[in-house]
DNA sequence: CTGAAAGGCTAATGGCATTAGCCAATGCGC
DNA sequence: GCGCATTGGCTAATGCCATTAGCCTTTCAG
């Protein structure tokens, strides 16, 4: 083998701070390269393209998110479970913009696992609810929407006003909690 | 003048079917002056970049929607004109997908009218709610994140499972108007 | 009828992704 | 210690795209 001054993960590494430091349209091979001190061709030994590297970043991002997550919601149930979740969530999204805008929604093959622990972390999180069959996923896609829309949101700088965005923020969860609350009812 | 079959709205136009067709990423000049069945630097004369036809793209979007969402809140109030212009802003994302997923959301001058028109419309969907000052402007964010988080997720189709969307997005709806009616004792 | 501007064109430049094919170092099996 | 396959780097070449410069024709205002 060659001196393995380079790998997978490492070029994975270095994309996330390019994305960090310039934004995911700044995410281009010839950057990566030229942060690793390596031809741009180069990169093609450890990443099979510019849209596998994408991908492989997205993954990176899943899977920084899911441990936030699961550690928000491990010891506690109900509310307080779903409200450490949604703050652990904005609060990632919040601390890193550019990475989380770098998260790929459509649905891949490759990141389908990672994607797959996430929402198995937010139906943890509603079991208190006792939400069966089809009225848990509803519940999963009602929190999913709610927390991403506001973490794009505030990561793309949308919300313009001075308002308090954690008092914001705290309303959304208010939502999803009360609507839970009394979703049979409807 | 010389022969105007093209003008800056033409091309809007002809990027926005580019757009429905193949995707937001295959949003290229050469793409747009293909269809307009002309060279592609001609375009230059209607249009000063890229970037600035994504921007003239996505405020486009921007006004379809606002138009839409007015006609849903219009002559109606209070849960009704939550729940509709809610569903409205759904099935425009729905019907138009990758349209959709060309809305800019990091603020620009440019779209900053239609943005605003936009959030007026929010603001007045809620004005039944007689929210006072901060408290309307934390509504409007809420409502803003579900909407959007909703449209984006569905327009990517990351909503992978058969149960029934609709039925998901009315339980959203649930969630912010039940959340409404109970923010005060929060 | 004239001339200026509008709107098209071709040519040229430079960034980027990607492919092909070359070469050196490395470390495993002997 | 030693040969040699593999690994991981390199340069060269291709092709697409955005963008700029500079030209030419058509059209319309006067």
């Amino acid at each position: 083998m060659g001196r393995a001054a380079l790998s997978p993960d490492a070029v994975v590494d270095l994309a996330l701070r390019v994305v960090d430091e310039e934004g995911p349209d700044a995410l281009t091979l010839s950057a990566v390269a030229g942060r690793a001190g390596v031809a741009t061709p180069s990169l093609y030994k450890h990443v099979r393209s510019l849209a596998e590297l994408r991908v492989l970043v997205s993954g990176r991002v899943m899977g920084e998110l899911t441990e936030i997550a699961s550690e928000a919601v491990l010891g506690r149930s109900g509310d307080e479970a779903l409200r450490a979740l949604m703050d652990g969530w904005r609060s990632y999204a919040a601390r890193h913009p550019r990475r989380y805008s770098a998260l790929i929604q459509a649905p891949r093959p490759e990141t389908a696992e990672a994607g797959d622990r996430l929402i198995g972390i937010m139906f943890a999180a509603l079991r208190a609810y006792g939400l069966e069959g089809s009225a848990a996923i509803h519940a999963v896609r009602c929190l999913r929407a709610a927390m991403h829309g506001f973490a794009v949101l505030e990561a793309a700088g949308a919300f313009r006003l001075a308002e308090d965005l954690d008092e914001s923020h705290a309303l959304l969860a208010h939502m999803v909690i009360s609507g839970l609350h009394t979703a049979r009812e409807r």
